[in-house]
DNA sequence: ACAACTTAGTTGAGGGTTCAACTATTCCCC
DNA sequence: GGGGAATAGTTGAACCCTCAACTAAGTTGT
């Protein structure tokens, strides 16, 4: 008995749907806009809105919910493409600063506007307002089921 | 003038981490339980739903959203695994029906109430009823406007 | 002050996805 | 019935991500 009702079987696979479309759809706009995958979209994003356009790699990788991994692979590449620069921190040297260049600043401006209008048409569009505000509260409820990390799944005493 | 409000932007951040999260959850799972990535796993489900517990390639394509490319790419790696196994049609000879293997069938029975029990626990623990609901109507509207490729991006006539 | 531990980040291998080019088969139709 | 065009699927390279192992720098306890 998993107890899985038939309405949450439907919702389920809707969300697993419209997740699955949807980070295509960011990808190959981002990949169509700004020559990016999403995710380092989103890395570029982050940094714009950080004071002096500017973090450190674990900062960074706690906001976003990268790994420390990717977050190096991701920063290595999109260095070589110029959009950002890393340095070391002076007094703790196994700390990695990274800060948006002027090219990085300008991909941003350009790219968000962009992502923004399809945003709207592609989605917003057939949402009431009502149901923005909905989805703004699943989508928190989601988070917090899902961040940090899986806790108990046998004992399962949450709802039984 | 972009036109996103306040209450958009934010429930548009929350669908994007929680899709984020999601997506991570789904695949670490899989991998767990069924050693292999979410994708996959949703190719066997499909098969094993199926009439026969097989279908064609572009069949299981159309309804995956997957590229073809991506798919031959699945179902090569998945038939190494021997959960499937292609065979050329007889009729069409360009068609080649995918098929699981009682190796497939065997690990779909084993990893799906794994699945179902964590989708509950993560998820449905903290929806309302309502919710549900909710969400299902939100996925299906978000999936009919990114089903079926980018249309028009600038003329943006639904909403002006 | 030195060893043990923790924190910050990097590296490389392995596997998945995309994109563009390609093969093979069937359909259309003149 | 033969020459395009469409359909079905494959291939390989490039790129991204994960995982596990690793380096380097700071922290703690004694």
């Amino acid at each position: 008995m998993t107890g899985v009702t038939d309405a949450q079987q439907h919702a389920w696979r809707e969300l697993v749907m419209a997740t699955h479309l949807l980070d295509e759809a960011l990808d190959r706009q981002s990949q169509r806009d700004g020559g990016m995958p999403h995710a380092y979209y989103k890395l570029l994003v982050l940094l714009y809105e950080s004071p002096g356009h500017g973090q450190t790699m674990s900062g960074l990788a706690a906001q976003l919910r990268y790994s420390l991994s990717r977050l190096t692979h991701a920063v290595t590449s999109m260095e070589r493409s110029g959009w950002l620069r890393r340095s070391r921190s002076a007094d703790d040297r196994r700390v990695q600063t990274v800060s948006l260049t002027d090219a990085g600043v300008t991909v941003v401006r350009r790219v968000s506007p962009l992502q923004a209008s399809e945003v709207r048409s592609r989605v917003f569009a057939r949402l009431s307002d009502e149901q923005v505000n909905q989805l703004a509260a699943i989508g928190s409820a989601i988070v917090a089921g899902l961040d940090a990390g899986p806790t108990e799944r046998d004992s399962d005493r949450l709802n039984d």
